[in-house]
DNA sequence: CATCAGCGC
């Protein structure tokens, strides 16, 4: 059996989040005789834990269990030492060769010099179509109009015609496919997209790359807690997946909107891997159900281990949220939650709702947040003369879980019918997938609840007004996630084992009382840092269901958490501990990675700064 | 008062 092929078997074939779930049940994975590990060097969370997990296996299955992992860039040196000097196989690909350009500097406006750099190419050059990596979506959105604009100034018969293609994931499908038909004849098409043309979507027809050498990435903070979206420059092995993207039909060109020094000196050799760059508590949680012996999570052999700090704060979210005890062994609960697909907080969410009876509506709220579904702002004007928007559920005060909830329920009393969705302005996509992903974890959760409750999604309102069973359901399972409001203002401050003072994000549907003040407790789904540090999706708790988690932070303590037996917590660090034993690669330092990340953004700020 | 990438199935 094979895992993840990119075949028309695909459906068929498991994919890594699969195999993660079947290694939980099956640790040693009896059942294969090879696995696959495909499109390795995107190192996701999953491939890297799976990574890890593979090197135990082969020890114990070292004669009947073949591992194969396949990667269009990742080092394979790297790979091979990991996994004791195994072999590589090289397979040449079809690829023709790409003339790289550098620029002399860097530009002060990436936007304006891929202008013109695409115009020059379509003056200039031979017939083929342009592909334009941008940041985001407004930077696409500018260089569409512009890029026509300029053009439409071209002399008349001067060169041939063109056609300009935005392309980014929250495009609606049927302009994203657009993409994929060919150019009409005599006509030059010029792609301007984001990363989905790097690696997921492959756009036929690309001779000419323009790259401006910078990438929007998500970053977690381990020591705030605080997610962050950047843009930082991209690695050197991004540089050249772009570049390769001009060479899939014949020679291609790639326009590099930097000085090779920069490329060679300033940008990382490899991207930093999302393991390195995002919370660890699904993880960690998932390592620790497997059951398996010997196994420390902190010591832990990953091919670009996270940091202890990372490690550790996952272990403290984990405790908070009962998913394991003060002596950082799984609970009962915990095991329970490894079940279920989800980030750990709505797992613990779902199983308390199914004690306190409502589930039906917690599992509507998972769905919901899982899809993460965005909800339009009325801003715009030429919208509101054209036709009113209609009026969205407003989570009755008590903030934003249970603003989704009613959104969805009311898309259920409407037969799910699409145009519900494009009338209140919702991406139906994203509703879609909310439906799908709630229906899923229905068919879990009757697996391993005990005496399932409804799972209907229209029922629980009358019996339940104030929202209380799943406000008290999402307090315990964002126990992890609390805080509590300053005396004088509406502004907060987590709890917990680190500090941070944070807002309710303005997009917030969450009330005051008739003074104006906010509930004294919240729990929120994420910390986020744009302008300020916010929390995105608030719920509104009551003080007597606080307490019990005010009371574990009391005991909690690290040490003990992370497995008091381990040679770690008695003395100094790491790194001195065990010098050449697999350990000593473990638990990199976070502020090595930190530094890293900012680096990468100050550069872009820093030019940015001059325009 | 904000925004922001892609992935998932």
């Amino acid at each position: 059996m094979l895992f993840g092929l990119k075949t028309e078997l695909q459906k068929r074939l498991r994919s890594n989040g699969v195999l993660l779930r079947e290694s939980l049940s099956n640790p040693e994975l009896k059942q294969y005789s090879v696995i696959i590990l495909d499109e390795a060097h995107e190192r996701s969370l999953n491939t890297d834990i799976l990574l890890g997990l593979m090197k135990r296996l082969i020890k114990h299955r070292a004669s009947d269990l073949k591992v194969l992992i396949t990667s269009a860039t990742l080092d394979g040196l790297k790979v091979s030492n990991f996994f004791s000097g195994c072999p590589v196989l090289n397979i040449p690909g079809t690829i023709f060769p790409v003339e790289k350009f550098y620029s002399t500097d860097r530009p002060t406006n990436y936007i304006e010099s891929s202008l013109r750099t695409a115009i020059d190419i379509h003056v200039k050059e031979a017939p083929g179509d342009v592909l334009i990596f941008m940041t985001g979506k407004d930077d696409i959105d500018k260089m569409v109009s512009k890029l026509e604009e300029r053009i439409q100034n071209l002399e008349e018969g001067s060169c041939m015609d063109a056609l300009v293609l935005p392309l980014h994931g929250s495009l609606p499908p049927e302009q994203q496919v657009r993409v994929f038909s060919p150019a009409p004849p005599n006509c030059r098409r010029f792609i301007v997209a984001t990363n989905v043309a790097e690696t997921s979507l492959t756009v036929d027809g690309v001779v000419f790359v323009v790259d401006c050498g910078y990438v929007k990435q998500r970053q977690y903070n381990p020591s705030t807690g605080m997610y962050s979206l950047d843009v930082v420059e991209i690695s050197r092995v991004q540089a050249d997946q772009r570049a390769g993207r001009a060479g899939r039909t014949r020679p291609g060109k790639c326009y590099r909107l930097y000085p090779s020094s920069i490329y060679q000196k300033e940008f990382l050799e490899a991207t930093i891997p999302e393991i390195q760059r995002t919370s660890l508590a699904g993880s960690v949680l998932y390592l620790k159900s497997l059951n398996l012996p010997d196994i420390d999570i902190l010591k832990f052999d990953f091919l670009d281990p996270p940091s202890r700090e990372s490690l550790e704060d996952a272990l403290r979210q984990l405790y908070l949220i009962d998913a394991i005890d003060e002596s950082g062994q799984i609970t009962d609960v915990g095991r329970l939650m490894a079940e279920l697909p989800l980030d750990p907080s709505l797992s613990r969410t779902l199983i308390e709702a199914n004690e306190l009876g409502c589930l039906s509506q917690a599992l509507t709220v998972a769905a919901v947040l899982s899809a993460e579904i965005t909800l339009r702002q009325t801003r715009s004007k030429e919208m509101e003369g054209k036709r009113k928007r209609q009026q969205l559920p407003d989570g009755s005060g008590w903030g934003d879980h249970v603003q989704l909830l009613q959104i969805f329920e009311s898309w259920d009393q409407a037969d799910y019918d699409p145009r519900w969705c494009s009338d209140h302005d919702l991406q139906v996509r994203g509703m879609k997938f909310s439906k799908d992903v709630r229906n899923q974890l229905s068919q879990i959760i009757q697996k391993i609840a005990k005496g399932p409750t409804d799972l209907q999604a229209r029922r629980g309102r009358k019996s339940d007004p104030d929202y209380r069973k799943l406000r008290r359901a999402l307090c315990v399972g964002y126990g992890n996630q609390l805080a509590e409001r300053m005396i004088h203002h509406n502004g907060y401050h987590t709890v917990g084992y680190r500090t941070q003072l944070v807002q309710v994000h303005p997009s917030s549907v969450l009330e005051g009382d008739e003074y104006g003040k906010l509930p004294v407790y919240v729990v929120y789904h994420e910390l986020i840092n744009t302008t300020r540090p916010f929390m995105r999706n608030v719920c509104g708790v009551e003080q007597t269901w606080v307490k019990p988690i005010l009371k574990k932070l009391e005991k909690l303590n690290i040490n003990k958490l992370s497995g008091g037996s381990s040679a770690l917590t008695d003395s100094g660090p790491l790194e001195e501990k065990q010098p050449g034993s697999p350990t000593k690669a473990a638990a990199a330092k976070q502020s090595d990675v930190d530094s890293k990340i900012q680096a990468a953004r100050e550069r872009y700020l820093a030019r940015k700064g001059k325009k």
